[in-house]
RNA sequence: GGCGCUAUGGUGCAACGGUUAGCACGCGGCCCUUUCAAGGCCGAAAUACGGGUUCGAUUCCCGUUAGCGCUACCA
């Protein structure tokens, strides 16, 4: 940690995804925490594809990670690199390692070696009292192959008794004994005539974290106890370790970890669905970090400015989405318009509900409509949606003349004779009106009903569904306003003659 | 099984030896009201258990229990 103010001025961070599945919430997690990290003390974000596993890796995948980052509005200021086209460092540095005794060349069959057959009492071990040690330690390193003639693979030669420590930023410092360390496999033996294969996890990971200078590592707590191996190779390759920060993990609601089963998992997802970006962001940063006090509603530069390791939590935590269903109505009702309204644009576009006329600095279109309209119409909406499509679907009539009366809203509402009379009659009175305006509505429409000997609330229920089709919609004369004269009163016809049809 | 990590309401976090244990989501009620939201107010709801240390433990230590992680020629 005061190495963390030391290098302040030139912290390197990265995130280093492995293509065997979309962006995780876990990985999006990590990903904005590393993000954070780097924006608030302007030092470099870097992003690495770890895919050396031909067989798990599904290439395709990368673009909905990256697409899933961007879509998170973490960007990276260096990358993608991708640790399959790096081959060639890894095995220089497992050579260099077997060249200065921190490594054996393994002989054993992988199956064999895993269940331990191969396992020999380390030469200078002494049998413990505790009971036999628990990771295999096979003849092979000590310079006796198990299995001569076949294809070897490098393995890390873990040193016999003695601790690996280590200070993790968020965890404390952390000591491991040596004897509970397996002999972990750095390079893979090699296929046909290939000397040797790919790199595995610990290499692929030290080296590339060696060579692009990462100073902090922050990831996933599943990585605590693999830790001490990368100290290990750290050591064995001449390099100072760098701060690491482990994040505690995200659950489901049954407290396992968070899978399929618990819903949606992949980020992209919730961007499907319509969500805001700052507020899944907003919601993904107090998954395991707390600023401290009691503010939750955090703006992006408000998390930068606040991010620190310190605050980051020991405890896994549950995903719970009514809470990220809370801050996206949360954001879209706070959000000042101008910040709200390209997210919305975007929507519009997708549905092709969008005019050009409504964006920013262009002349209104023939009905009038233009940005300013736009952003009123927003405005009025907002506290009623939910997620982005509902401004296309629920609101579609406030963008459109193509839309369609909800039937459960026309059984409620329009249940009463007299109501295709009534619109009738609204639109008649409406359609004298010479100021369009929230009160020249109100009273237009009381008068109506006061004069036909009905309640006002009749009257206006019936209308919101006539005019918008739905049973729920802001407040009718606002509504009303923002629709123009001319389309109320159209609709209002229409619908008289529909309900008397119906 | 071994090793490790963690433990505050249902959920996310505060309280970093002394508080009537705070905030938010969710839940219930009331207010507002033109539908439905939003908003305002009120309420139910927690320190896993057992030992220590201390004048005093949510907080420090030990044990138990539970959950999770690692234990691959996966990452």
């Amino acid at each position: 940690m005061t190495e963390s103010r030391q290098m302040s001025s030139s912290v390197r961070v990265r995130f280093a995804p492995s293509p065997t599945g979309y962006l995780h919430v876990g990985g999006a997690r990590t990903a904005l925490f590393n993000w954070l990290f780097a924006r608030h003390h302007r030092g470099a974000m870097i992003l690495r594809i770890e895919d050396t596993d031909a067989e798990r890796n599904k290439p395709e995948l990368v673009e909905g990670i990256i697409e899933g980052l961007r879509w998170l509005g973490v960007d990276w200021d260096e990358g993608p690199f991708y640790q399959s086209q790096r081959t060639e460092l890894y095995r220089a540095a497992a050579k260099k390692c077997l060249a200065n005794g921190s490594a054996f060349l393994c002989y054993c069959p992988a199956d064999k070696y895993a269940g331990g057959d191969y396992a020999e009492p380390a030469q200078d071990e002494e049998p413990k009292a505790g009971g036999p040690r628990r990771v295999t330690r096979c003849s092979c390193r000590d310079g006796k192959p198990s299995t001569p003639g076949a294809k070897p693979a490098i393995r890390f030669k873990v040193p016999v008794g003695g601790t690996t420590q280590f200070a993790d930023a968020v965890f404390g410092e952390r000591e491991f004994s040596n004897d509970e360390i397996e002999d972990f496999v750095l390079l893979r033996s090699g296929k046909g005539d290939e000397e040797f294969g790919q790199s595995m996890y610990q290499l692929g990971a030290v080296v590339d974290d060696i060579g692009m200078g990462i100073t902090h590592v922050i990831r996933g707590a599943d990585h605590l106890s693999n830790t001490p191996k990368q100290v290990l190779l750290y050591r064995a390759l001449g390099a100072q370790p760098p701060v690491f920060g482990h994040v505690p993990l995200i659950l489901g609601r049954d407290k396992t970890r968070l899978s399929k089963r618990h819903g949606a998992t992949d980020v992209n997802m919730y961007r499907a669905e319509g969500f805001l970006p700052e507020a899944f962001r907003n919601f993904l940063a107090l998954l395991g970090w707390s600023p401290g006090g009691d503010e939750e509603f955090l703006r992006t530069k408000d998390l930068i400015q606040r991010f620190s390791l310190e605050g980051v939590s020991r405890t896994n935590a549950v995903f719970d989405r009514p809470k990220l269903e809370w801050f996206n109505t949360q954001y879209l009702q706070r959000l000042p318009i101008e910040d709200l309204l390209p997210e919305v644009g975007n929507e519009l576009k997708r549905s092709g509900l969008w005019k050009p006329e409504w964006a920013a600095g262009v002349p209104p279109g023939p009905d009038g409509r233009d940005h300013a309209w736009l952003a009123r119409t927003v405005d009025l909406l907002r506290p009623r949606i939910r997620l982005l499509p509902d401004f296309s679907t629920w609101a579609r009539a406030f963008f459109s003349d193509d839309f369609t009366r909800d039937a459960t809203a026309k059984d409620k509402f329009w249940k009463d004779p007299k109501v295709p009379e009534l619109l009738a009659k609204l639109a008649d009175a409406l359609g004298i009106l010479k100021e369009w305006n929230h009160d020249a509505c109100d009273h237009s429409t009381r008068a109506v009903a006061e004069a036909a000997g009905v309640k006002a609330a009749l009257l206006i229920n019936a209308t919101r569904v006539a005019i918008v089709g739905q049973a729920v919609a802001p407040p009718l004369f606002d509504t009303m306003v923002v629709l123009g004269q001319q389309r109320v009163v159209r609709r209002l016809e229409e619908a008289a003659s529909g309900a008397a049809k119906a």
